[in-house]
Formats: C-alpha cells, structure tokens, sequence
DNA sequence: CAGTGGTCTAGACCACCCA
DNA sequence: GGGTGGTCTAGACCACTGG
C-alpha cells in the first residue's frame, strides 16, 4: 500500500466528504494514476479496513458503487479486480456534436455565448426538483460546421457536483467531458421534441425564415439528484438524430 | 400500513432473496398497484423498520438503490416521495403508440385510410435494397386520441415475411404486432427529422397551419434483409420522443 | 424542537471459491 | 479450512427541515 494516511476519525475534525466517498476516490485514483491496471486484483475488503481505518461496512459500500459504476468487477470467494476499459458512458450518449462534425469530415467550432449563474424559476426548480430561487449554472454554446451553425447547445449544471463550471473553457473542453469526469451519470433521459424556434434561437442559428427545428432535452442524474439539464437546437433542414441497433 | 406480515426472520428459514431486495419490491409493489402514487410521501425509514421487521441499514439501502433507479426523490429533513413518472416512449426500443395511449388514460382508435400493394421506386428500392419495381405492402393508419390525430403511420412492408399483409385487420391488431410475431427484427435502424408537413400529411393529422412535426423513419432487418420501413409523422405541439435509461 | 434522511461502526453469519 | 465477498443488525452521531 502506497499511502499509509488514515482517514480522518476524530469527530471534532471537520469531514465535508462523506468516507466511503474518500474510499472511492483512494481507488480510482490508483487506476487513473496506473498503480493498479486493468484486472489487477484489489486489495481486500478487509485490508483495505486496516490500511484506511474504516469499517467494513463502508468499505463495502464504496466497493459495491464501484461495481456498479463499472469500474471494478467482484466475485463472491475470489476478490475484486479492475474492470476492462469500456467506452461505458460513450456508449449510450447519443450525440457530441464536436465528434460527429469532425468525423464526417468537416471543420468544427464551439463559440461560448454566455456563461453565468442563476436562480431556478418555476420550471428549472421542476426539472432539477429543488425550490424556486436555487442556484444553477448556466451555459450557452453554439456549434458550427464549417462557419455554419448546427446546433445551440443550452445548459444548467448544479452547481454542488462541479463548482467551478464557470470558470472552465468550454470552447476546447466541452461541458459534457467535465461533466462525466465530476459526477458519471448514474441515469439519463432525453426527450425529443419538434418546435418552431424562438426569435433568440433563430438569431443564434442563423434561420432567417422560422424553419422547424429538433430539439432533444438531455437531464442527467446522481445519486437520484438532477446533475445536468441540457437542450440541444438543431434546424431540422441541417440535423438528424439517429442509430442502428441490435435488440 | 396496509400489511403487518413480518419478513423472515428465523436464521432457520430459507432466505434466498436478500431483505433489502425484499424491501425493494414491498415499495415498487405499492407503487405498481397504485396505492402510493407519484408525489406521495412513503413511511419514513423507522416507520418501515417497525412495519418490516428489519434494520433501518436495510431500509436505508433499499430507499437508497431505489432513489439511484429513479423509483423515488428523497430529502434529507423532509422525507421520501415517489418520483414523477418517466417519459412514455422508449426512444431504442420499438413502441406500441396504442399502448402509450392506453396506458396514459386517453382513448385510442386506430383508423386504417389506406392498404395497397405497390412498386418500389428508386427511393424505395434503396432504402429496400432491392431492385425499382419490386413488389411492397403499403398501409397508412391514423392513430387517434381521444378523436385527436396524435400519428400517422406509413408503412412499407416486405411481401416475403408477411404475405398476408393485405388481409389483416390492421385497426384492430396493429402492424407492429403481427410484424414481431412473424419476423422479430434483428436490427433495427431510427433517424428523427423535424419537418415541415406535406399537404397529404397535414390533412390526416388535421393540422390547419403548417406546425413543425416530429418524423421517425424506422427500418428493420431479418436476416439481413429490410423487412420493414415505417414513417411515424406527429405534430410537434401533440407528441415527443423521450425515453430514460440507465448506462 | 422533534422528525427526517445521511452516514458510520463493530460485530456477526453466510455462500462461495480455491488450494 | 481459510479467505473472499454478500448481507444484516443495533446502535450511534450528524445535518437538515419544518413548525
């Protein structure tokens, strides 16, 4: 074991971070930082209760969140062992937009119009299920394909799971990277819808005449609480959404 | 609480289903059978501990898995609530519009505007892959809400899978259903477009200003070969696509 | 203030796997 | 048989919410 640091016991200590949390990170940073490698075996519940000075009990549920996260696999009688790499979140995540461009083989460009915080009105209270009044961020992208305007990509983030949304550049780092590395959606939804756009969207897009548009509504889900609402506006004449599956 | 049946506690007694599981289905039952419904408050932790019998470790687990599904939203201070109800259509799965009617509490009629046998053109016959002129099924249906177009549903079929297509009565027995029966598909392909309505379209959706709709074109494979392309056309202000899922 | 959920512990029993 | 993970308990402290 690298570190022989406990984690902090003593009540009096302050201790934002709940522990099988810290536990959690102790083992994905070893698999991010290539001390333990894909199928390498994890040390034992019980070692890992000596070696960090926590009960078993919460070294269990941080194992056990793992698994389900995929990024350990577990066997009763055996151990626990690194799972295999897998594009696990890529996936399902039906569009980024930046990939989609640049793989057909046009030139792509992220211009960030806004970037602030707000407070929730009725409907963002309603769709993140927090009061009226709390405070989200907010962002707005806009994405070209060859200096033409595909999509304008408008977002709230919670701002407990990535605080310093506002000071990222989302220009070369696209909100969702920070997103999944923050906090993996643990539950997505997405709702399609057909809409005429509104006078601020057809500025952004570039639509003289009101044409159709696709706009897909993305919110995404931690620990059973909103992360992320995100809605994507394409002109219908430019996009499509799409997929060939294997039931 | 409706139920004072203790689960098994005798160390003695076969247990195979784990007491948090047991928890679990106690919960989603109640929802299920409409007795809590979406929005209500669930008996607290304690409360469940006296009514079942188990640690609230147990309790806590159960609600806690339960609010990563998305089953129901808890507070902290406040209590447990059932979660609102997820989106009606699974957007990669195929979906049976007269069942999301159905299930949702409105009326649904299907009425049956056209059933021919045609020959593929060149647009068909790609999207096919067979040759310009080859034999195809053809059937137009109208989905109904509560006497509201909500769909309209074109249908190409392969004659090959289904030679009795012609005769069926679709109003009745909706294609999808004689489709998986008789050829379930392999691979399945969807593409979503906003469009502005044709004329033809306009009028058997009873849309007198040209609104955007919602369009999704579904091709399906057995064996390698289409057997089937569908046109589903929906009025954006009446319908959308949604679905939630869990990576 | 009392009630709620969020977390944590020490210990326990079990099923399972492997040497 | 010894080590592994899977589960469960009784009790505890805490932060947060509401009246």
């Amino acid at each position: 074991m690298p570190s022989d640091r406990r984690f902090a016991t003593d009540p009096s200590t302050v201790r934002p971070v709940a522990r099988y949390e810290q536990v959690k990170r102790y083992i994905t940073d070893r698999i991010a930082d290539g001390v333990w490698h894909e199928g390498d075996r994890l040390p034992s519940e019980m070692d890992l209760v000596d070696a960090l000075g926590v009960s078993r009990m919460t070294v269990n549920r941080a194992l056990r969140e793992l698994t389900g996260e995929g990024v350990i696999t577990r066997a009763q009688g055996v151990g626990s062992f690194v799972a295999p790499a897998a594009p696990r979140a890529e996936l399902l995540e039906l569009h980024d937009i930046a990939d989609e461009i640049t793989r057909s083989g046009h030139t792509h460009r992220a211009r960030v119009l806004m970037v602030s915080s707000v407070r929730a009105d009725m409907a963002l209270a309603a769709a993140f299920d927090v009061r009226p009044g709390t405070k989200l961020f907010h962002s707005v992208i806009v994405h070209d394909e060859d200096e033409t305007p595909l999509q304008v990509e408008e977002r709230y983030v919670a701002p407990h799971f990535l605080p310093d949304y506002l000071d990222l550049d989302l220009a070369t780092v696209p909100p969702h990277r920070h997103l999944s590395r923050a906090a993996p959606a643990e539950q997505i939804e997405h709702v399609i819808f057909a809409v005429t756009p509104c006078e601020r969207l057809r500025a952004w897009l570039d639509l003289p005449t009101p044409e159709p548009c696709l706009q897909l509504m993305r919110r995404t889900w931690v620990n059973g609480r909103v992360v992320m609402r995100g809605t994507f506006t394409s002109p219908g004449s430019r996009y499509s959404i799409g997929g060939r599956y294997i039931p």
